[in-house]
DNA sequence: TTTTTGGTTCGGTCAAGACTGAACAAAACG
DNA sequence: CGTTTTGTTCAGTCTTGACCGAACCAAAAA
């Protein structure tokens, strides 16, 4: 138990954050120590040592965020072994996108639910409606707003 | 486990819904039971027999839903219990705005990562920079994503 | 071939927390 | 008063799933 620097503990605290948004606490670790380490290519058997943990649970962990996208491997021409990184070419728009899936099946709840209600109009309907007619709002309106990043990081970013 | 009616389905499912998003399973059933209940009225009581639930866990599970603004209490003169419903003035913007919140702590473990990152020019700093542009992008856009639902559906609202 | 390296997979353990039941409270009723 | 109604709270149980260790495997090295 070793929470000497601010990094350790910049590491377990993402852990906790990535716990409380429904994630491993392990695969926050290990994308705490990704951003905090000091190379940006890490090993497999660094992250065990430096997070203290099994091979097992690193090997699952680092898989979630590899297919994810949060991180990628990197090998090297006469080593056996891979290294892994924070994504170069992450893709924060196709992320946050794909996060929209959940505000739809929410939606798609709402729908249903206003589908099965015996009256249609009483308060809980309405309240039915509402929901949805705002989780419509939203859904058509993120695209537009993920454009305009797609603008924006053009501009600055070449 | 009577899974009889398309209704009791959906009152599952809801609660696997919530399940999937952090919150407990029985709030996704009692919210899914308001939502295609007979009545827009619901007693505490009524909840128990029909969730075949104990009465702690509805009194707990109920009162996190009242807190979030899901649901709102009414009581009539006369009467000794409280009755539940879906909340007729139900805020859709301020509960999405309070969700932002998690946003803006992800973008402080970003920026934090950054500042502790001992080189600021590698790849790894450029995720976390870009990370950060990213989220600091969505928190700006945001309230005015909001404020153009507030005026979409004052339009329509009345 | 055997050994070493680098990692995966699988069975079991352990902890967190959702749910239960029972004891408790408060308020109205008789 | 005692009893009933309407919940709340708290200690205990039970489930889920994260994590561990050990067995396993593939590829390279020796």
């Amino acid at each position: 138990m070793s929470l000497d620097t601010e990094r350790d503990r910049f590491i377990e605290e993402n852990g906790l954050l990535f716990e409380k948004l429904g994630v491993t606490r392990m695969s926050g670790r290990i994308l705490g120590y990704l951003m905090v380490a000091e190379k940006e290519n890490v090993s497999f058997n660094e992250l065990t040592e430096a997070l203290k943990a099994s091979k097992s649970s690193i090997s699952t962990n680092l898989k979630m965020l590899l297919q994810i996208g949060f991180v990628k491997p990197l090998t090297l021409p006469g080593e056996r072994k891979t290294y892994y990184m924070l994504s170069p070419d992450m893709d924060w728009r196709a992320y946050f996108a794909q996060r929209l899936e959940m505000i739809n099946i929410m939606n798609n709840m709402f729908k249903k639910g206003l589908s099965l209600r015996p009256s249609k109009e009483d308060n809980a309907a309405k309240w039915l409606r509402e929901a949805s007619e705002f989780y419509d709002f939203i859904i058509e309106e993120f695209p537009a707003m993920l454009r305009r990043w797609e603008e924006k990081s053009k501009q600055s970013g070449r």
